[in-house]
DNA sequence: CGATATTTGTGATATGTATCACATAGTCAC
DNA sequence: GTGACTATGTGATACATATCACAAATATCG
């Protein structure tokens, strides 16, 4: 942990932004930042936290091990804030959140982060902009849950990746085929098959983890159709 | 539609309470009650909207019908405000609403709405609440899709409809057997069969629409174990 | 009230995906 | 480098659910 002068942060939300300098440093003043490797826990589920979490840079996935298969509910890539959801309401974490990118973190006090709201209509209107966005992902996510097959989930994950996280066609795949898996809702045997389906079929390339995509229109075909 | 005096209101949000006089006096001016009958449509996917949406009485369905299917993605119990995300971020509505019960509508001026967002931190703060706990519910949503079979979705939905919605083991169902299957994604024909199995083991009464809880305990298990 | 449309239930079948079993490849520790 | 462990691929099978087809019940409307 390091403590860091906000007021010089470079990677400031969008809400930051808005802050007045007492308040920026005020923030220096309850706000930690930490580094994160791969795999690492930044918070568990059901734990109490007084903090709200900002990811500077990086990537997260939320997930959930409740009903003893591990679940992942979302990747968040950075800037973003984490589920303050838990930690307005009641402070419990109803969620997991673990890194699978090297991650920068910071931990923001929640009484100075609920302060901020109260006392700056910009800095809440930030962050009810975003969370307003992640409801509306939100809902794109029960869709697909709810509607695609496999292959049309294999495909959107794909394209996931390669549009909101990589921007490239060519990526490393951050997870396993039994966390694309878990994330997807099915299982990992499927996830097998249907990569080596797509791979066939000339819609990708893939070996291990390198993925790239040939065909893109046709993965977005498989991905509407379900 | 008729004017009202938001002063007076006895419905009032939890955000509304924290606005001060002069407040009030302006949502008055930039806020209009329209009631509704069930099956009506509040607004539409894909139209614009510089309103804000407040339900003081009744019930909603917010859903899609993107991909040809009607997809019911969440149901909505006053008080409650709705679809702030697609209205704050772009004014384009992501999804429509439509009313299952008598309802009771408030449609605010955008432009006033978020005035009192930067203007009174209590507002914010109270819709940065409502939003957090949809983010909750919406991530419990995902789960059960992604996760559990036919016969939990209905386990769920009955057990949702009995205890958010009508606090009661007897309920008229506000949805034909199509309905339910589109909002738990599963085909009408199972929906029936489920229904059918729960009332012959003696889980459930149901008599067309009319469902009785016989069993909650068994249900809630059916409900968890997927 | 009767005619028509809509909703619901139910059997037979098709299909997609999980599960199981096992082989193979890759990774890590010592 | 060797052994142990983990991740991955693949075939066979089982199972859940969609789909189709049709009958029965219910609601709607002139």
């Amino acid at each position: 942990m390091q403590k860091t002068l906000c007021q010089n942060c470079i990677l400031q939300s969008d809400a930051a932004i808005k802050l007045i300098k007492n308040q920026l440093n005020e923030l220096t003043d309850h706000c930690s930042r930490v580094e994160f490797k791969p795999g690492e826990i930044i918070f568990k589920e059901n734990a109490i936290s007084t903090n709200v979490v900002y990811i500077q840079r990086g990537l997260v996935k939320i997930h959930t091990d409740n009903f003893s298969k591990d679940r992942i509910l979302r990747l968040t890539k950075a800037p973003s804030y984490l589920c303050l959801p838990g930690v307005l309401g009641d402070s419990i974490n109803r969620f997991s959140a673990t890194t699978i990118e090297p991650t920068l973190a910071c931990f923001i006090d929640i009484h100075v982060f609920k302060k901020f709201i109260l006392e700056n209509g910009d800095f809440a209107y930030q962050i009810i902009l975003a969370l307003s966005q992640n409801e509306i992902k939100s809902f794109q996510v029960s869709l697909n849950l709810a509607q695609k097959q496999a292959n049309g989930r294999v495909a959107d994950a794909l394209l996931y990746f390669a549009r909101e996280i990589y921007n490239s066609q060519v990526f490393m795949l951050p997870f396993s085929r039994q966390e694309l898996g878990d994330w997807m809702g099915i299982s990992r045997e499927s996830v097998s098959r249907i990569l080596g389906e797509f791979h066939s079929a000339h819609i990708i390339y893939q070996n291990g983890k390198e993925i790239t995509i040939l065909n893109e229109e046709l993965l977005e075909q498989i991905s509407q159709k379900g």
